[in-house]
DNA sequence: AACTAACATGATAACGTTTCAAGTGCAGAG
DNA sequence: CTCTGCACTTGAAACGTTATCATGTTAGTT
């Protein structure tokens, strides 16, 4: 037999010669592949054809006709320890619907994002997941204008064919919060996420809440826009520090903030809770390790991944309807571990005074 | 104007319109929109056109006649610690290639692992990236004399068109355990990962070596093949403390292992490193906050995303072409931390004697 | 046994590019 | 002013599917 072939291997067999093997006409093999009746004698043709000539459907070919490429686009800044166990979980749901992500990372660069929603254009994703923190919201307009379905975790951009998938940060960050207080703290000083950002604004937003809830006026000092950054976190922690009255308590609004906050505090030979008490917006699996342990408002990673996956379906399978937009808000939950430290009761103030 | 198709706007515009409207033939655009020459008067026709068209080229049909689609699969167990940065450094660096990434995770599954390396198939990615840890073979070889191309992180597959990054496992183990052994430890355990698995053996080997090296007999308890896993390292781990004679060093052939285990160290009341000293493979951001610091080996991940982007690189510059297979081995960093305790000096042992 | 439905099949036209052989125009040389 | 080359342009033929619709085939009624 001619070996070439087989060894060379250069070709893929196509959709004609599996069905002039098999003998029959094209658009039957095709009615094979894409799942409908069939007549069962046909079925085992084509199926021994595509077995002896390691047949394996060109989805690109397939894509151009139908409309459907079956990838999504995923992009997100950064693969951080929040995005990749939901692109973990995606990944697998996806794969159930048979779908693939098309993953970027845009480093939070506008120029970046703008080329890559370009690559998911022109590749003709069938749908696009992003996380809110992004700029370029007039060319994502164009792509949602030009069809393709936009799911946005964690921003208000609204719009046709838009969804939007939500934890509830304020509430939230209100209960991180308010757990500070419940246990004594008043100076409690907080790192947020960039505050031009509606998740950084809305995790803020329930500090804030908080603190007036119960009287407490906010110190200025107390406030940082750390952006989301560790680096910055390091640095500020360090004013934070040196105050005058350094605060007794911390809220940091993300992971990244709450590493560089703790890497500073170990710096300046403190100790959680003792010296200071935190609690982290995210919570990370590390996070069990610290030697007391770091409480935390955890995001229902898996129900995020869930709903979103779901999304992608239903869009999907309803593509070109007018469906109203989807907004599923989720909640989360406050992970109590041991970084934070009574002060003195609520009844003690009552009964000592204002110091 | 007709502000339908402005608003419904379903339809993308098409290099025919586009060659209409400027008055060139299609093939004219084709050769601008590839950057090939062409006359100037025509590039500002052509370039016009597709502004006021706002022409997106479609991908898919490109890649169906060049045979290029700029898709690059990325096939690993899970997005761990380890792949989730390895996979964002790439992402990166295959954006200046034009190139992105189809991810999926396997979850050591290997119907999964069948299934996916179709989807990639049928999806025509130029160039396949996987984790070793794997068990399709010969699903990938069929890949491979299809004329994919395979870029193997730690695995030892060879074959043509499959090129393989390795870090030196062996020897980052050996300097691992060999610190250990340095500052007085002759009882340590080690918690490898499956050993069925190249770099579950490799790992182990650096270990053996290392002990063998010095004249110190390997007691069986002392090993455990804990299949990188977290859960079995946290119950493995309590074995190992409730031995007649406990270990007083550990070496944890992976990062999850050692989470298991310093849970179990933990629960078990015990510290690191005064009741036990513990070495890791794979650095992860968070060891820096564990009160000691966790000493570790450092993979070198940048290295590794550019190694493999410049693979990509190459292979498909050079597609059809009969290259060599590459075969690249890195370095580790050993990153000294607190979890590890000097015990009695060698001098010390000279001195005394053995117990 | 003839007569419909109901359903599967076959041939062919898309889908939006790239590629290639053949054609056109333009510059400089004679 | 024509000729030779060169450089770009052109139009048509792929690429591998799916969709359409007229044609066959089957099973279900009378």
């Amino acid at each position: 037999m001619n070996q070439d072939d087989e060894s060379n291997g250069k070709r893929q067999a196509t959709i004609v010669e599996v069905a002039e093997r098999a003998g029959v006409a094209i658009g039957t093999v095709s009615r094979y592949l894409n799942g409908q009746p069939i007549r069962t004698r046909n079925r085992d043709l084509i199926e021994a054809a595509i077995r002896e000539l390691g047949y394996r459907r060109n989805a690109l070919a397939a894509a151009m006709k139908s409309e459907l490429t079956n990838m999504v686009g995923f992009l997100v800044p950064r693969l951080s320890e929040f995005h990749a166990p939901v692109l973990e979980h995606l990944s697998l749901l996806l794969r159930k619907q048979g779908r693939a992500l098309l993953t970027y990372c845009h480093n939070d660069d506008t120029a970046s994002v703008i080329d890559l929603l370009d690559f998911f254009d022109s590749h003709r994703v069938d749908c696009l997941i992003m996380d809110g923190r992004v700029d370029a919201v007039d060319r994502i307009r164009d792509l949602v204008r030009s069809g393709t379905p936009v799911i946005f975790y964690d921003n208000d951009v609204p719009g046709p064919n838009v969804d939007r998938v939500f934890v509830e940060n304020r509430a939230a960050s209100y209960r991180a919060v308010s757990h500070l207080l419940d246990i004594g703290h008043t100076r409690i000083a907080v790192l947020t996420g960039d505050t031009n950002n509606w998740t950084g604004r809305e995790r803020y937003e329930g500090y804030r809440q908080a603190m007036i809830g119960r009287g407490i006026e906010i110190d200025p000092d107390y406030v940082l826009d750390m952006h989301w950054s560790e680096d910055e976190a390091f640095s500020g922690m360090l004013r934070l520090l040196t105050l005058p009255r350094p605060p007794t308590a911390l809220f940091c609004c993300n992971y990244n903030m709450t590493v560089g906050a703790i890497r500073m505090i170990k710096e300046q030979g403190l100790k959680i809770p003792a010296d200071i008490s935190l609690v982290s917006f995210d919570d990370v699996p590390l996070f069990r390790l610290h030697e007391a342990g770091i409480t935390a408002v955890a995001q229902p990673i898996a129900k995020i991944a869930e709903t979103i996956a779901n999304l992608v379906s239903l869009r999907l399978s309803h593509r070109g309807a007018a469906l109203n937009s989807h907004m599923t808000t989720l909640d989360c939950d406050i992970i109590l571990r041991g970084s934070t430290r009574r002060l003195i009761t609520p009844e003690d103030v009552a009964r000592h005074g204002h110091r």
